[in-house]
DNA sequence: ACCAAATACTACGGACACGTATTATCTGCA
DNA sequence: TGCAGATAATACGTGTCCGTAGTATTTGGT
């Protein structure tokens, strides 16, 4: 039965048909990156998506962008946001100030606190990325995430042509 | 400001620095996709979730495997598992016999209903994908799902890196 | 200046991810 | 044979995903 070579042990063998179908190989490396990168940050009491969340306000901090901003950074939903916003204030975290030009609008800002948080998670995620993105030899590195980043577009794009409601 | 090419519209502009981080690309991704079957298939009544399941049992069945078998293939959790096969079961798509060795398991079946299900659910899940993954040039699709499983494995491994409990 | 349509957010609900704890059963080993 | 430890499920709780519906405010066209 298939004598593998004794390296990583994978597993299944290298040609299952899991292997080559791209809905469940995006299924695994999502939530394996996602479990690996939970556990790691457990003792600091923030989840994955709240440092998400955190990475991009940070990065486009200047006044604070308002939740519709960040629903479209972090490729989420608006509930999703409303919710996660919501105890991240709880926590201290990040505050919402009044949009000075649009009422129905907040602006977030992320509070010291929050800063702090964001330095400690960002070591973690770091070393973490760089770990997993090693199976990929460097020279092909770059182009693999190109493409990536094309398959991510083009499911985006998918989602946003089928509609909640109707055509 | 870069005129770009007019292909598909990129979101953003492509030297924007989330295009080359592999987190935010595979969630991205993995959001896009899921939101895009989740809306092709609404009609259905089943989720994406519930699709896998029937993908994984249909693919390995035989006499039906456990709960934790497809917790395994499903790259779950027991516990996500058991609510959603128990949501499954009293759909009719599936059902619950003995295990005739180990008194502690199931033995998950597709019913006739859910099989049904199945082939209608895989016909829009083959499309999606087969649009999705165009933006790849032909030529270099084998090597990017090549790349996307060992990153997925090393994603996984990471996570089995970390257990939940202390070291 | 006025009103329909769009937009920012909230409220509520079903489904999923996953951590901890508990029960029932199986397995390995002295 | 006997029992500690591993394993298959379950129960329960928090956080996230996202659909539908509703409120407040802004915008665009007349």
């Amino acid at each position: 039965m298939a004598t593998r070579p004794n390296s990583t042990p994978p597993a299944q063998p290298i040609d299952s048909p899991d292997r080559r179908r791209l809905p469940p190989l995006l299924r695994r490396a999502w939530y394996g990156l996602n479990q690996a990168f939970r556990r790691r940050i457990a003792g600091t009491g923030a989840t994955p998506d709240q440092f998400t969340a955190l990475r991009c306000l940070t990065e486009a901090d200047a006044k604070g962008i308002t939740q519709g901003e960040l629903t479209k950074l972090m490729s989420s939903d608006p509930n999703t946001i409303a919710s996660l916003v919501e105890r991240m204030e709880a926590a201290g975290w990040i505050e919402r100030l009044p949009h000075e030009k649009d009422r129905r609008a907040y602006r977030i800002r992320v509070k010291p606190e929050g800063k702090r948080l964001y330095k400690q998670l960002r070591e973690l995620a770091i070393g973490l990325q760089a770990s997993v993105l090693t199976v990929v030899p460097e020279g092909e590195r770059e182009g693999f995430l190109t493409q990536l980043a094309a398959v991510a577009d083009a499911c985006r794009e998918a989602a946003e042509k089928s509609p909640k409601r109707g055509k």
